[in-house]
DNA sequence: ACCAGAAGTTAGGCAAGGCTAACTTTCTGC
DNA sequence: GCAGAAAGTTAGCCTTGCCTAACTTCTGGT
C-alpha cells in the first residue's frame, strides 16, 4: 500500500456542490433552460409539458415540487423562471448531454443523427468522475456534434452569436454553426448533402410565403423547406 | 437523399426480444442469478433483500411482483428461483455491467477500483445499439477488469471452472482468474501489491482457524487473509 | 411432538411522477 | 367591459419501490 491517504475519495472533482437532484428535476430544469432562451420572459406550464410530452396537469404539479426545491420561482397562472441554483442544474445536464453526444460521436462512431437520444438517458446517469473522464479524452471540447456549446467545466456557457438561417436576407449568410439535434430524419437529410456545422453557407433566393430557401454551400446549391431553416443556425455577420 | 429504406431503423441488433423491464427488475434478476450461483437451491427473500440493501418486507413486494411478470417463480416461504426470461434479464444486465467496466477501463483509464459502482448505474441505460458498439470497440471481449466472464452477444456464459484461493491446500495453485469487483479497498490493495488476475499464484503456507494464508504471486510473497483469499477466484487444476 | 426463534408475508404509509376530469384564472375579441 | 377560449391548477387516482410494524409459517432443538 502507498502512503496515500485512506479512503479520502480523492475530493478533485468537486466544483459544483454535487447536488443529487432527481431525474425528473433534471429534466425540468433543462427543458425550461432552453425555453427561456435569452429573452427572460417566463415559460409557461404549457410549454413545459409540450417539451416534455406530459399533461399540462403532470408540468403543473413538477414546477410546484421545482419551486419548493428553489429551483424556479412560480408565479400560479404566470409561469416560472429558472433561479440560479436551476440554471446550473441545467448547464450541468446540457455539459453532460453535450459531452456525451461527442464522445458517442468520436469514440464510438455513433452516428450523429442517434447520439441525442443516448445522451438524453445517460446524461443523467453518468458520475462527475465519468464526466471529467470524457471531457479529457475529447480534449475538453467547445461543441457537439451539432455545433451547439459545451459548458464548461465551471458551467460557463459561450452566448449565443448565431442567427436562424429563415431569417437571412438573400446574399446574407455565414458559417452554418449549428442545427437542432431533436430530428434524426433531419439530420440524415443534412448529412446526406454534405450539409454540416462549418460549412459556408449563403442565400441565393427566398420564395414568398414561406416557400423554400435557395443556399449554397460548398459550391453545391439546395432548397431548403423553412421549417428546416428556422433550425439551421448561422454564425451573425457584421 | 439516398435509396435507403426510409423509417427502417435497421433491425440488426435484435438478437433478444427487447423486453424493457423496470430498473428494479433489472436489479433484482441480477442479485437472484448471482446468489442462485450453481446450486440450484431457490434463492430465499432475506438473501435478495440483503444483496440489495432493502428490508425483508420490500424484497417479498417486490419478488411477488417479478412472479406476476414470469421473471422468477415464486414459492411463498420458500424462495425464488429465475424462470428462463428472468435468466436472460439477468444475463443481459451482467453483459451490460461487464462491457461497462471494461470499457471504462480501457478506453477512459478510470482504476479498476472504481469501474464497478459506475457500471453498476450505467448497465440500465445504455441501449442495445451502444452495448453493441461497445462491444466492437473492444473487440467481443471476453473478461472483464476483474477477470469475470462477458456473456455473448447471444447471452451464453462461459461456466465456472474456479475455486476459491482459501479452499487450496498447501502445494496448490494455478492462475488467479477472478476477483470479486465490489470492494475497492480490496482491489486497490491488491493492486497495489501487484496482484492481478492472469498471474499464476501459488499456496506455501496455510494458518489454522482462518489464520493468514502465504501464496507467491510472480516470484513475491505474500500473508492474504481469509476473507480476501474466499474472494479469489483459482483456475481450477487437473 | 412441540415450541421458540428465524424467515417470510401482509398491512398501511410515503414519495415521485404520471394520468383524467373538473375547476379557476387570465386573456382576447368584440 | 365582458363572454368565451385558452391556459393553469386542483382533486382524485395509479404505479413503482421503499419503509415499519404486526402477523404467519417454517424449522430445529429438546
Ligand atoms: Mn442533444
Ligand atoms: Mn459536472
Ligand atoms: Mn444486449
Ligand atoms: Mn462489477
Amino acid at each position: 500500500m502507498t502512503a496515500a491517504p485512506e479512503s479520502v475519495p480523492d475530493a478533485a472533482h468537486k466544483a459544483h456542490p454535487e447536488r443529487r437532484h432527481a431525474e425528473g428535476a433534471e429534466n425540468y430544469a433543462k427543458a425550461i433552460y432552453q425555453l427561456q432562451a435569452d429573452d427572460d420572459e417566463p415559460v409557461g406550464t404549457g410549454a413545459v409539458a409540450d417539451r416534455l410530452g406530459v399533461t399540462p396537469a403532470s408540468a403543473s404539479a413538477m414546477l410546484k415540487r421545482l419551486a419548493d426545491d428553489n429551483l424556479v420561482e412560480h408565479s400560479p397562472y404566470r409561469g416560472v423562471r429558472l433561479t440560479p441554483e436551476g440554471e446550473q442544474l441545467a448547464l450541468e445536464m446540457i455539459r453532460h448531454h453535450r459531452l456525451i453526444e461527442l464522445f458517442l460521436a468520436e469514440v464510438l462512431g455513433m452516428p450523429w443523427d442517434r447520439v441525442h437520444e443516448e445522451a438524453e438517458v445517460l446524461e443523467h446517469h453518468i458520475s462527475e468522475e465519468l464526466e471529467e473522464l470524457i471531457a479529457t479524452k475529447l480534449g475538453q471540447p467547445a461543441r457537439d456534434p451539432h455545433g451547439d456549446p459545451i459548458p464548461s467545466r465551471e458551467l460557463d456557457i459561450e452566448d449565443d452569436r448565431t442567427v436562424a438561417l429563415s431569417d437571412l436576407e438573400v446574399g446574407g449568410g455565414g458559417v452554418f454553426e449549428r442545427v437542432s439535434d431533436r430530428d434524426p430524419e433531419m439530420l440524415r437529410y443534412l448529412d446526406s448533402r454534405g450539409i454540416r456545422p462549418g460549412a459556408a453557407i449563403e442565400v441565393r433566393a427566398r420564395d414568398p410565403f414561406e416557400g423554400p430557401i435557395r443556399v449554397s454551400v460548398s459550391g453545391d446549391e439546395h432548397a431548403l423547406g423553412t421549417p428546416l431553416a428556422r433550425r439551421m443556425r448561422v454564425s451573425a455577420e457584421r
